[in-house]
DNA sequence: TTCATTACTTGCATTTTGCAACCATTATTA
DNA sequence: TAATAATGGTTGCAAAATGCAAGTAATGAA
């Protein structure tokens, strides 16, 4: 990673005890949603990641997963092809970005033309449910 | 304002077509739903958003007005206390940014301590009803 | 053992942010 | 009406974040 960013993020440094500001402070980027959107779709790799058509730069995808770890939105597993790389999921926390992500999503088809649907509700996966 | 934003923000410059990569092109940075929280809390004037609890620079929150003028989210209308000053308010378009404003402020409540409730449901006010 | 892939890190140029100061109108007051 | 204050911004600049290309360490495959 490239640089740390902020040891925790204690509750101290937020802007206001607004859990809109607050929520902002943890994922109101331009990145840091389309992971967790990656995730929703099943995706679980830094490769699949990196693959996604926004072409997030890898040192800034890096520096978000650590961050997303941080603040226990994902976790890493062992990765379901026996190798001993291992991939991302999200926690129950980050699962509970779900609404969020699907309000983003009808808010673009609705309002900006030539969208086209691209988070579409999948089984969700548990943790140790490794299949 | 500061610098010319990029005209228009054409279809071409989005970074994909998927509506998530979309809508965060417009609204994802860490100021700017706190504007369309204050508005949907009934705030509308410049000083009003300056004097928000997380304190956005001047210059920013003047960017981002014409940004979200741009995008057709928020429009300027008479000042309702007889001045010759303009308010703003939102457009249909920043109306429905509301269930997003929702889920982000509930995923804050159920999963940031210390989080305090601050956007409620109020009445919405349409345009051109200058009450 | 060599090569390819994955999962990153590093360096650096460009862009965005944040802060403080300043300025032009509009409103208030004396 | 003149002076003063408040509103709604700009401007300049330092610091931080971003984006790109290149490099690297640890697997895994041949």
């Amino acid at each position: 990673m490239a640089k740390e960013p902020a040891p925790k993020l204690p509750a101290s440094t937020r802007r206001s005890p607004c859990p809109v500001a607050c929520s902002l402070d943890i994922v109101g980027d331009r990145w840091t949603l389309l992971i967790i959107r990656d995730l929703l779709l099943g995706r679980s790799r830094f490769k699949e990641f990196s693959a996604s058509p926004e072409g997030i730069p890898t040192n800034i995808l890096s520096e978000r997963l650590v961050r997303l770890r941080r603040s226990r939105i994902i976790e890493q597993i062992p990765a379901d092809d026996g190798s001993k790389r291992r991939a991302y999921q999200l926690t129950e926390k980050g699962e509970a970005l779900r609404p969020l992500l699907e309000a983003l999503r009808d808010w673009g088809l609705t309002w900006e033309k030539g969208t086209r649907a691209a988070l579409t509700p999948i089984p969700r996966r548990r943790a140790s449910t490794a299949q």
